[in-house]
DNA sequence: CTCCAACGTAAACATATGTTATTGACCTAC
DNA sequence: GTAGGTCAATAACATATGTTTACGTTGGAG
């Protein structure tokens, strides 16, 4: 099976050999987690970095009314925050959406990375990077755009990133995740999700059945959405 | 004049005399820009770091429909991200709110800094992983707190960062940005800010005339956001 | 195979927040 | 000193989204 770790790190530089090999001793020996379970939560203090090799994840926070909001989705090759141990405890949780193998890498072992395989380390700072970047252009999303353009927006950028990875075919991808969750992650009600989605259907922009989406209309998603992909970083600069 | 820079560092780890010259000369021939100048654009290919020792700064994005988010404040001490060369362009624009004087630090003389001084990578890694921290409580606040929440919340915050960073006085912080100000990071409109910082004033948590906000109620405001510190990380992990 | 819980769908109604407009205070440029 | 622009304050009204409730569907546990 692939590593989507180490596939989306050559996304980003040219690994050698031997950068491969590091990366596979260091994420070969993943763990399997059922849905909802939480693989850290805030207030712990933080230990080992977390890479999703399979389904799916989220970052998110309780608040004291008992709401939640979801700050992050963490698909296939994903991982959280590098020097994370730096800090005393976690600011936020983390959490299982659906069956997922995660490996966990101590830092110990990630120092030895990042300080002996130079295009590693460049490749996990990008990554980082385009998940801070996400962060800035969900804070958009939620200030100021409709719901129904959030909606749109978000569907449009798990499609994107599951391009990237290859987790999506052509025009689909698999979304495991309820409308209560996307309702967390957008900042609104299941209900109002609901309805939202209702409405893009009816416009002919998705299909979505069962953990299935479609994009039909990726054109108007991005019309509704006002989708503009730049804080996914598709373009690079050279390395030196 | 204190180098606020130098002074939020020190906050997180023991610099040597060394350390410090170094930075000092790193940042000691700053610029002054006037208010609402662009010290670099969404689009724009990332150049030097930049560095804020006076006067508030903050980090926005504009919408195709001509609305502004704003993502971030920046505040003296605060920098931008680190590793940002290695992206081709800028998916969001910083922008001076009032006179500030500004360091550029070139790449080449970050990576000096951070190779050859430790403790100051070390220290610029956990600002970074605060400002990201504060990010993901921006998404929090957007999703899930209603209007008046939000307003006290960002109050508190921000009277939070000004104490740590010696900006404010007791209970007095200097807050020189407009109600529109506030409302494109609150994502609300400007009469609505300003319905809520009434609401606000007739609590008395608050007093705010002419860009002096005194917190008179502390803990009106902290049970009025929820507010819950832990995100700005005044606890660290020991250098090991 | 059946039961149960979680989920998706829908309608009716409530309300928080946006929209538009007006006015006065303050500041700066001239 | 005056003019013009930005900002704060407030009111009346509009609407997007939340709330509550109900019901059928789906899928997994036993």
């Amino acid at each position: 099976m692939v590593n989507q770790f180490i596939k989306k790190l050559q996304g980003f530089v040219e690994l050698t050999a031997a950068d491969i090999r590091a990366l596979e001793e260091a994420t070969g020996r993943p763990q399997t987690f059922p849905p909802r379970t939480d693989l850290i939560r805030e207030g712990d203090q933080p230990g080992p970095v977390l890479v999703v090799l399979e389904g799916w994840a989220f970052r998110y926070k309780v608040l004291p009314n008992g709401t939640r909001q979801i700050i992050a989705f963490l698909i296939p090759g994903d991982c959280c925050d590098l020097n994370i141990s730096m800090l005393a405890e976690m600011d936020h949780s983390i959490q299982t959406a659906t069956h997922a193998q995660v490996s966990k890498i101590e830092s110990t072992v990630l120092t030895d990375l990042m300080t002996n395989h130079p295009r590693i380390a460049r490749a996990m700072y990008v990554a980082q990077l385009i998940d801070e970047s996400t962060l800035r252009a969900w804070i958009v999303s939620l200030g100021r755009r409709s719901s129904a353009e959030r909606v749109a927006h978000l569907l449009l950028e798990l499609y994107i990133r599951g391009v990237r990875t290859g987790l999506a075919n052509r025009d689909e991808l698999e979304l495991p995740i309820s409308q209560t969750v996307l309702a967390d992650a957008l900042g609104m009600t299941p209900v109002h999700v609901n309805r939202m989605l209702q409405d893009l259907r009816r416009s002919g922009a998705i299909e979505l059945k069962r953990g299935l989406l479609r994009i039909l209309g990726p054109e108007i998603l991005t019309r509704i959405s006002g989708f503009d992909d730049n804080y996914l970083h598709r373009r690079l600069r050279a390395y030196n």
